[in-house]
DNA sequence: CGAGTTAGTGGACGCCGTCCACTTTGTTAT
DNA sequence: ATAACAAAGTGGACGGCGTCCACTAACTCG
């Protein structure tokens, strides 16, 4: 890496102000790639600036404090799980109804999340850690087929109704067990203490974990 | 609160050294309180030292660094949890064996693991919280009926076996999928997304995920 | 062009974890 | 008993962190 000089010892002309909105997006940016590294704990600000090139106390131009930007980076976070979800579902072929491509497409929905908390610990961790107060505005609360993990999981049990594969009086609810069967598994096995199985275990893991829940749709 | 001298103001004669492994336990007892009131996060090195009533450093001569205080925490942490769920599980009636006493027991357990995440969040999550470095050995490795949440629900499931409700062929690995699920509606719904869920929807949830867990037995 | 808003700077404060050198206390061998 | 030694605790410092306050430079707009 070059010498990073301060923003303070740089000539008048670079000390300039940058583009509207560029250094929110940068803190945010940068703040992803620490939480990357090392969770939400490693969003540090003073570091975040640093990577910027800017002195710690503009960030609070842009956030009311260090939780503020650390919310923003989970939102961040949370945006690649979905993606991440998205992307996995959009793979599996079949027609929207069929019962065969409707029920791989909840399992590449547990997959998808299964993957993202083995490849990006550090992001998913992020993901689930939104401080207190400045809880993220519609967790969930908005119309439907959002961009959301709990908006795929959905989407995929409906489909399932529709196909015929899940019963409409089992269906209701059913998106939380289901989500907390692959969410508490990806946290034991990944910060938790189940953390250190051999992969092949943790494999055999995953897929037993999924073919549970497929078995529970009957 | 009486006015806390702090150590370096005592007379010689109250400056004395504690008892053997006092001061060391006064730091994870006090550590185990703040851990209480605020997770993981709020074990404090120094603040521990000041409720003790010793010098930060005195911490050093018992713990290489705050991480080391803080696996003792969290050891500590996981104690309350398998002692919750020994007390929940004792409180059943019914021999061992018997269908509807062990498929009671089975519950009771998960019933444990779920109140204490809603009661005492701090210390929930502190368990889970261990710092990298220090895992403290044997987290499950040992011979068995070990008093800890994974030992609890291994007894729980051979017990059904031996009454006959569940296939021996269905019992491998499945203690995994069911701690998975019980662990992942602790989380989402305590610090997670689900967070601020009505306390009676929440409630719901809880039969809803342990009742699904009972059907998968058969 | 001049007033007002906005973005960024400079410097300080208190708290944290941790390091090093030092003193006091308790133990053990002579 | 006493001298030597290890263990426990103290004192003071350092750097990093989040955050506060006052100030200045840059953009905007009438």
């Amino acid at each position: 890496m070059t010498t990073m000089r301060s923003a303070a010892e740089m000539p008048a002309t670079e000390r300039r102000r940058r583009p509207r909105g560029a250094v929110r997006d940068g803190l945010v940016a940068a703040g992803l790639e620490l939480a990357r590294a090392g969770g939400p704990d490693a969003v540090v600000l003073r570091e975040a600036t640093r990577m910027v090139g800017v002195v710690p106390n503009a960030a609070y131009r842009h956030f009311a404090d260090r939780d503020e930007l650390l919310a923003a980076v989970c939102s961040a976070a949370m945006g690649e799980l979905a993606g991440r979800m998205a992307a996995g579902v959009a793979r599996v072929r079949g027609q929207y109804g069929d019962p065969a491509a409707a029920r791989r497409r909840l399992r590449s929905i547990g997959t998808a999340y299964l993957e993202f908390a083995r490849e990006e610990p550090g992001l998913f961790g992020t993901a689930f850690a939104v401080p207190q107060r400045h809880a993220y505005d519609a967790p969930d609360g908005g119309t439907g087929a959002e961009r959301t993990p709990l908006g795929h999981l959905r989407a995929a049990l409906d489909e399932l109704v529709e196909a015929g594969l899940l019963a409409p009086r089992r269906r209701e609810g059913l998106e939380y067990p289901i989500w907390s069967a692959v969410h508490g598994l990806a946290v034991l096995a990944g910060p938790g203490p189940l953390r250190d199985l051999p992969a092949a275990t943790r494999d055999r893991l995953e897929q037993l974990t999924l073919t549970l829940i497929d078995e529970s749709l009957a």
